[in-house]
DNA sequence: TAGTCTATGTTTAGTCT
DNA sequence: GAGACTAAACATAGACT
């Protein structure tokens, strides 16, 4: 009896209340607010292009200037496909489809309900999003590198990026190495990483 | 009595049914979900900008090539601020009048791409570029994200982040070969790119 | 193609960790 | 600043107009 979990002798929580949509004047609550739903119109962003096939693409700008986007199959696509003069309407390329690809997707999402849903078609997408965002988490930022545009890279910068990503696969490999060494010694068949 | 409604001898209606967030394949039914959540995602997208006082920018194009935007201020301005020069203007600013709840917002149309505009993908790129820059260069002086712990990614997840990273080396690799080949043709002595 | 209605799945305000 | 939790607000699948 006395274990009540967490929920013990706290107040049941008012639940959700009604918000009028106006700027909220409290700065804390602005900043959950803000944070809880570019979560959520992101999951909304990402479920309209899963369900209907269509490409998609979000920018997001904190007040304090801090850029969140996401994109399928890319921010870059879409935005550069988006073109707002209805005067020309020339050629369609809306670049349809890539191959593999459904990789382009960039969603900083919690997945707060991983434990059941998500293990179906979305798996791969969504372990994606959970490793980005978990690097993410140790630089505090919010860039999804994955999405880094190669192509927008100049000479100066590219050695500078191709070393710093030789440097990152060493760490994963290392990494690797390293969870073999201990399933190796682990009681149930754990299989090997082959990185490559 | 006898006039209730259109709710008359209807089935009471299952009422929402949950659905695996993965194409549908039917078409009919597609077409209503984009038509819906497309409608979902915007008016998630408003109230953010409303609440928080963010500038956001929407684009969605459906399968058939019809794009749909919204943005606060507008769809073009968010898309140009996407560009955030370090020390530079606030790239945000927000407040949006809200007498109306329209303020500004709703600029959904029903644009057909056009092709694209050279001079609107230059300056795009030239936006673009700047991305590239955050991705070297996390502001905050922070953790860069090739620095991430690796440590921290498990066994399921490492070889998924691996095939990225290849992934990622793998354009690197392409566009210095390209830039390369542009070298070689170059008037004036563009030093080699080496990667490794 | 969009709007309506109902029942129900999903999101989130408020609060605490 | 990011989670966890609860209850109420909100979005929407399905069926029809």
């Amino acid at each position: 009896m006395g274990t009540a979990k967490t929920t013990a002798g706290r107040p049941p929580s008012k639940g959700r209340q009604r918000i009028e949509i106006r700027y909220i004047e409290d700065k804390a609550k602005r900043q959950v607010a803000f944070s809880k739903r570019r979560t959520g119109v992101f999951k909304k962003a990402s479920e309209v292009s899963q369900l209907c096939g269509a490409h998609v693409a979000v920018v997001v700008f904190s007040e304090g200037g801090k850029a969140f986007a996401i994109g399928n199959p890319s921010v870059d696509d879409v935005l550069r496909a988006y073109d707002p003069f209805p005067g020309e309407e020339g050629a369609c390329l809306v670049q349809v489809e890539d191959d593999d690809d459904a990789c382009g997707w960039a969603v900083e999402s919690t997945l707060r309900q991983a434990e059941e849903t998500k293990a179906r078609v979305e798996a791969e997408q969504a372990r994606m999003n959970a490793i980005g965002e978990k690097v993410m988490q140790a630089k505090g930022g919010r860039l999804f590198w994955w999405e880094a545009d190669v192509e927008q890279l100049g000479v100066a910068e590219l050695p500078e990026f191709a070393r710093a990503l030789q440097r990152l696969r060493d760490n994963v490999q290392r990494h690797a190495d390293k969870l073999n060494a201990a399933a190796a010694a682990a009681p149930s068949p754990t299989p090997l990483l082959l990185l490559q």
